[in-house]
DNA sequence: GAGTCCCTTGTTACGGTATAACGTTTTGGG
DNA sequence: CCCAAAACGTTATACCGTAACAAGGGACTC
C-alpha cells in the first residue's frame, strides 16, 4: 500500500486565518526571545508548514513561497533555522518537513506516519527514552534523536 | 563537529577472508530458505557492505562494484532486495546503507550513529517498545519502526 | 557619520540521490 | 516445450540538497 491510496489523504488540517497570525505572532515573540530574527523568509516558510498542516516536501515549499517561487537555497535556509529553533521537524524517512505542534520548545521529535494518507503525528519522545541507556551501554554520548514510526492511522485502518 | 574532524574516521572493520565468504555463504542458506534468489548483483552488494563494515552510500556501491561499476537501478534493486530481507538497513539521516549484524532476521532498526567517525552501532529495538504504547493509544497500526539516534561514539568523546 | 562586523540574503551552478519506463533475459513449473 | 513471473540491463530523467561568492542591512564603535 503507497500515499493516498485509501482516500484518506485530505485530511491533514492545518492553520488558516486568525489561528494561523496567532501562531505566527507568537513564533515572532519566542525567536525574539532567542535572541535572532524571524525574517520574511523564515516567516513565509512556517506559514507555509503551518497552513498544510502536515509534512510538506523542501520544492513544494519552493514552488508555493510566493512570487513566482524562491529558490532552493532560501527555503533550505530558512528550514534548518526552524528546524534549529524547534519550529520544525525533518522527516527523514520522507525527505519532507512539518511544523512542531510544540513550536519554540527545543526537543527530540518522534513521529507515527501514516502510509496510506501520509498524516504524522508527533508523539512523546519519553516513549524511547530506552536508548539512553543503550547509548550509555555502548559508550556512546547522545546528542540527538530521530524516530519515525510507519504504519496506519485510525482512519486508514 | 561534523564526520571525520576527529581522526578516529579509520575504525570500523568489515569482514574479508574466510569470514566474509562464511556470511556470504550463510546468506546463500537463508535467503534459499526463504524461497528466494540470491543473485549475481545481490550478492555482490551485499558483500560490499560487508566489506564496509559500516555506512555506505549508494552511489559508492556503484562505483566500487566492479567491472567499471553498475547502473544505479541495479545497486538499488538489490539494496531493496536485502532490506526486506533483513540482510541491510537504510539509515534515512545519512542516506545510506549499512548491512545488518543480526542478518537474515527480519526486526526492527535502532541505529547509534558517531557524527564523528561515522560509525554505527545496531543496538536493540527493545529500547522502543514504547512507542507500541504510543501507537495504540492513537489508534495506530504500527509497521515499521526506524530508530536514529546521533552522538559521539566511545574513541570520538 | 564613517567604518566595521556579522548575519542574512540573492544568484548561479552543480553534485548527489533515486526512480520511471522500457525491453530483454532467466528461471521454474506445467 | 511453453508460459508466466521474477530479475536484469539500459536510457533517461526527476528529485533533493548544497557550494561558492557577491551583495544587502542592522548594530556597534569611534
Amino acid at each position: 500500500m503507497s500515499k493516498g491510496a485509501c482516500g484518506h489523504e485530505g485530511e491533514a488540517a492545518g492553520l488558516a486565518g486568525r489561528a494561523l497570525d496567532a501562531a505566527l505572532s507568537e513564533a515572532g515573540v519566542r525567536v525574539a526571545a532567542a535572541d535572532e530574527r524571524l525574517t520574511d523568509s523564515r516567516r513565509r516558510v512556517l506559514e507555509l508548514l503551518l497552513e498544510a498542516g502536515g509534512p510538506v516536501k523542501a520544492y513544494d515549499l519552493i514552488a508555493a513561497y510566493g512570487q513566482g517561487g524562491a529558490k532552493p537555497p532560501t527555503v533550505y535556509r530558512a528550514l534548518e533555522f526552524l528546524e534549529r529553533l524547534g519550529f520544525a521537524h525533518r522527516l527523514e524517512s520522507l525527505n519532507a518537513y512539518v511544523a512542531c505542534p510544540r513550536s519554540g520548545e527545543v526537543h527530540a521529535a518522534a513521529f507515527l506516519i501514516c502510509q496510506c494518507c501520509g498524516a504524522t503525528a508527533e508523539i512523546e519522545p519519553e516513549v524511547s527514552a530506552g536508548v539512553e541507556v543503550a547509548a550509555e551501554a555502548h559508550g556512546f554520548e547522545l546528542r540527538g534523536l530521530t524516530l519515525e514510526a510507519r504504519g496506519l492511522c485510525g482512519a486508514c485502518r
